[in-house]
DNA sequence: GGCGGTTGAGTTGTGCACAATTTAATTGTG
DNA sequence: CACAATTAAATTGTGCACAACTCAACCGCC
């Protein structure tokens, strides 16, 4: 007879509690800039990097169109990104930072540090936590 | 002058990823049963003990009333639960297994190991991950 | 040039997450 | 007992995640 799993057990749960506790944690932080969790995101691609267009956020992100399209469409409203057809492909909608958005890259600099303060690991655990996470997530990916 | 932080090395980034990866992995065996990833934990806490109140799964979820009333409703409606207003006090809820939400249960009994075959990690790291999410977890819980 | 297949972005629909509010039941305290 | 404060659940509203679909632009190939 097989047995009921285990909640507590899970890897699958400690990673959604972790990725949501993690957010819970930014969220205030990010409240003074405005802006969502993912749409902080975006925001950091773009910082590294711009424009780029919506295929390309998708693909640094793992999100799709059905998610970007609207988040990219109220970041555009709050004056951070432009939205521009390309000239060389039609299809293509680049986003560009505005001035404003790229303003906001000197405010949002102490983000992440208010996670590495809050997580009460060491500097070589998250270190290693990180490493587990991106090859666990490589290895999730060519598994579907 | 600030740097602006970069996507690639924040934990928080490779929390949400494997989080959602983890998901996905999970999404077409969840899909046989017909329940969604937070369906498939509001059962696996039944499972372990029920009936619960909408309050204790929202504890032992970290789901509010908000998220868990209209998935509850769902599940009702699939036959999976009941929900009965407690005679002892009539603001609670209770949430009880039906016949066919225990019968989901052993259908459910492989779920977790599909997720460990995926992860390409030996049991140690993953023994070790789970430890580390947690004890995250907690602390960031303990930062908010 | 024409045409089938592919690609990029957007839309629609369902469900989750969470803040804020509402309502009813309960508890604590004078 | 009365009444303020608290608690449990539900509701409303906003935004994200993702599947399924639409539509226009592009590409390859004849």
């Amino acid at each position: 007879m097989s047995e009921a799993p285990r909640l507590d057990r899970q890897v699958c749960f400690a990673l959604y509690s972790a990725s949501k506790a993690a957010t819970a944690v930014y969220r205030p932080v990010l409240d003074e800039l405005g802006l969502t969790y993912p749409q902080y995101l975006v925001m950091l691609v773009l910082w590294e990097n711009e424009p780029r267009s919506v295929r390309e956020l998708g693909t640094e992100l793992g999100l799709d169109s059905g998610t970007l399209s609207p988040l990219l469409k109220r970041l555009e409203a709050m004056g951070l990104v432009e939205r521009r057809r390309s000239a060389e492909d039609e299809r293509r909608v680049e986003i560009h930072l505005s001035d404003a958005g790229r303003a906001l890259s000197a405010r949002a600099g102490a983000v992440p540090q208010r996670l590495a303060d809050a997580a009460g690991l060491s500097a070589a655990e998250l270190a290693q936590l990180h490493d587990t996470l991106g090859r666990l997530t490589a290895a999730l990916h060519s598994a579907i």
